[in-house]
DNA sequence: ATGTCTAGTGAGACTAGA
């Protein structure tokens, strides 16, 4: 089973790039993030006929998710529990099932947080801590389960082109990498970094200043996989050059292949 | 540091968010 995720940038803008995307990696289920829709209006049809269920949860402008599978949903979740009052359209959940247990997939965007200083960047630690506590539940069901998306967080220094330039910003925080790093340590594995300790291996790159051309990227889109899912994982690897495609997003494909 | 993009509003020479 190949599970993937991209943050998309807009799902009207990005329809025919992500068809074409979807054409060429025919993953049993893709992750959207930053879908920019309202629920009515996402093109769901479109996708359908490539043989998809697609599940959303959006919000009109900005921010939104979406799961797109080859296999209906067993069970659905949107929002992430611990804050009735947050609005923002960030978390879908499914279960779909396997050809032996079931695989339940979080899809997630998690908040920016810049600049510093302002709210943006308390409700992105807080959001973070929500989504540690859901992570922690979820874990002892023991099922093959993956937490997938935008995280905006730079990991380590080696996760950016020039580290330098991002010690400002929200994304590389020691306290958004603290709570990365906490999350992880309940129990994931980090897929891509499963078996590359590779410098220079990106999933976003600016389009501003010419990022792409001067690969001036960073690894902000990630696969964490609970131990039943990590036993299962076969392969792992960044769509790059869908960044160099006509029309791209900002960010590029991430996915996982799951023995079924 | 800043060479951009997307959606919304309302019809911009705009704004917010990233």
């Amino acid at each position: 089973m190949k599970i993937a995720s991209w943050n998309i940038n807009g799902v009207k803008a990005r329809i025919e790039t992500a068809i074409a995307w979807l054409k060429e990696a025919d993953p049993d289920m893709a992750c959207f993030q930053e879908i920019k829709s309202v629920d009515e209006n996402f093109p769901k049809e479109a996708f359908e006929e490539l043989g998809y269920h697609v599940y959303t949860h959006g919000q009109k402008g900005f921010n939104g998710v979406a799961i797109l599978s080859k296999r209906p949903a067993e069970e659905l979740n949107i929002r992430l529990p611990g804050d009735e009052n947050d609005e923002q359209a960030r978390y879908i959940e499914i279960v779909v099932a396997g050809d032996s247990t079931p695989v339940r997939v979080g899809c997630l965007y998690l908040p920016n947080g810049n600049p510093l200083g302002t709210e943006k960047f308390p409700y992105k630690l807080a959001w973070m801590q929500r989504l540690i506590a859901h992570a922690k539940q979820s874990l002892e069901k023991e099922e093959a389960f993956m937490l997938v998306g935008d995280y905006n967080v730079i990991p380590m220094p080696q996760d950016a082109k020039n580290p330098e330039a991002w010690v400002g910003d929200a994304l590389f925080q020691p306290e958004s990498r603290g709570y990365f790093r906490e999350l992880k340590n309940l129990g994931f594995t980090d897929a891509l970094r499963a078996g590359n300790d590779n410098d220079g291996v990106y999933t976003f790159w600016d389009y501003q200043a010419g990022a792409w051309q001067r690969d001036n990227g960073i690894r902000i889109d990630h696969l964490l996989l609970s131990p039943e899912a990590t036993d299962r994982m076969i392969h792992v690897d960044i769509d790059k050059h869908v960044r160099g495609w006509e029309k791209p997003s900002d960010h590029v494909p991430i996915w996982v292949q799951l023995r079924s």
